[in-house]
DNA sequence: TGTCCACAGGAAATACGGGGGT
DNA sequence: ACCCCCGTATTTCCTGTGGACA
């Protein structure tokens, strides 16, 4: 060991990595790092830029009878993730809310972010707490005694009340208990005029739902369509211009990164994150962003997104997961029905000291992978060689060897 | 035409684990 | 400390089904 040798080595790297970094500011590659204020402006320069101009005006017009006491129906808000509902919609609602109270109307907004899947009863939980209506629980209180103390925390009231629901399809099983408490009951034991705003990212979430709950819900639609290549383009601008040192990157970038996220989603997250990755690669490198540099961080956004999504998944699906990718590797090209499936699982659960579920539970976590596309299944019928659910997995196959070593690993097999 | 496979997937029953009330 | 209640997860039980085969 040379100590010196060792030091020289780091002080040359970090001089080297000091004089070609290309990243100015790195918070402004990921906005969960942005305190509040700074997210605000960056979304302004979008706007400024024309971009949602059309949603935006909607917006104004549905909302503009609140200046004249009127009371606006509901909104049903549609648009798929990453197309910026989210922000233009508490942006909208923080500049709406201004103007109200430089007229004197008495206004309130309150968001309710079901970012992930969760039961009604969370959802009424969290709603309870953004009132400050009650503490969070965990279970232990019924459903009632929630909506009894909203209503109460309510109770005195009287101006406008707009509730920002997000993600609304995320509340799983008794979805109509929910909304039946917003649009009818809610409306019927407060004071305040009550807009509820409901965003989701699938066309037809009204289409099941309980038909009572759907006469009472007039409801005024807007769509968020996809941002286009242009849009992107000018969201990836802006940041770059707040992150990165001048010339960092070569022409064209942009465009291919706009024109990557355009094509498979027009989600502006995962443009903004693929532009990050690109980042940290080529500072890495010390190279400038190249087209090259954008190739490699999208082919490793892919990889990570499928893995943390694997890793973090509970256990047992995690077992299934494996045991669908065990059975792909051993039938190979015979097709896959879900009791041959079902029979690799009960292997794995007992190499993995797991409790097996049963095959009605197992069919049920196979739905839940076709959820998240990690695989796909469709019911077919073989004639007297009976029925069943054809699983083929949908993970690129250069990942199904890097899927199947952390599912081995996290689930502690051999 | 009827049979019967090998499951799908709905409904009801049961197990579980945690909170509230006393 | 105890018991009871609740929502959630899983199991048990069950009926349904498209089409190859006889």
């Amino acid at each position: 060991m040379q100590p010196t040798h060792i030091r020289a080595k780091m002080i040359s790297r970090i001089k080297y990595m000091v004089s070609n970094a290309i990243i100015k500011d790195r918070r402004y590659l990921d906005d969960e790092q942005l305190i509040r204020s700074e997210q605000l402006s960056v979304l302004e320069e979008i706007f400024n830029a024309n971009v949602r101009d059309t949603e935006i005006t909607e917006l104004s017009s549905h909302f503009a009878g609140i200046l004249r006491k009127d009371h606006p129906c509901h909104l049903a808000i549609w648009g798929k993730t990453g197309t910026g509902k989210t922000l233009t919609l508490s942006y909208f609602l923080n500049f709406l809310s201004e103007m109200c109270s430089q007229e004197n109307i008495p206004i309130r907004h309150e968001h309710l972010d079901l970012s992930t899947p969760c039961p009604c009863f969370r959802a009424l939980n969290d709603l309870a707490c953004t009132f400050n209506a009650s503490k969070r629980y965990k279970k232990g209180i019924s459903l009632e005694e929630l909506m009894l103390r909203i209503e109460a925390k309510l109770s005195e009231y009287e101006g406008y009340l707009i509730l920002f629901i997000d993600e609304v399809d995320n509340v799983k099983r008794d979805r109509d208990t929910f909304l039946t408490f917003l649009v009818r009951r809610l409306p019927q034991r407060i004071k305040a005029r009550l807009i509820l705003v409901l965003v989701s990212n699938r066309l037809n979430w009204p289409d099941h739902l309980d038909p009572r709950v759907k006469s009472f819900l007039k409801l005024n639609e807007l769509i968020f369509e996809p941002y286009d290549a242009v849009d992107l383009q000018h969201i990836l601008r802006i940041r770059i211009e707040k992150a990165l040192c001048k010339n960092a990157v070569e022409t064209g970038v942009v465009e291919k990164i706009a024109a990557m996220a355009s094509m498979d989603h027009g989600d502006a997250r995962k443009a903004v994150a693929l532009l990050a990755k690109s980042a940290y690669l080529a500072e890495k490198d010390s190279t400038k962003i190249t087209l090259e540099t954008v190739d490699k961080a999208a082919a490793e956004f892919d990889k990570d997104r499928y893995l943390s999504l694997l890793r973090s998944a509970p256990v047992q699906l995690q077992a299934a997961m494996a045991s669908v990718i065990q059975a792909t590797i051993q039938y190979r090209d015979k097709r896959l029905g879900t009791g041959r499936v079902y029979d690799e699982y009960k292997k794995i659960c007992r190499q993995a000291s797991l409790r097996a579920m049963t095959a009605r539970a197992f069919g049920d976590l196979i739905s839940e992978l076709d959820i998240y596309s990690l695989l796909r299944s469709k019911v077919i019928s073989r004639g007297r060689y009976g029925r069943t659910r054809e699983i083929v997995l949908e993970l690129p196959t250069s990942l199904i060897a890097d899927a199947w070593e952390m599912l081995k690993n996290n689930l502690n097999l051999n």
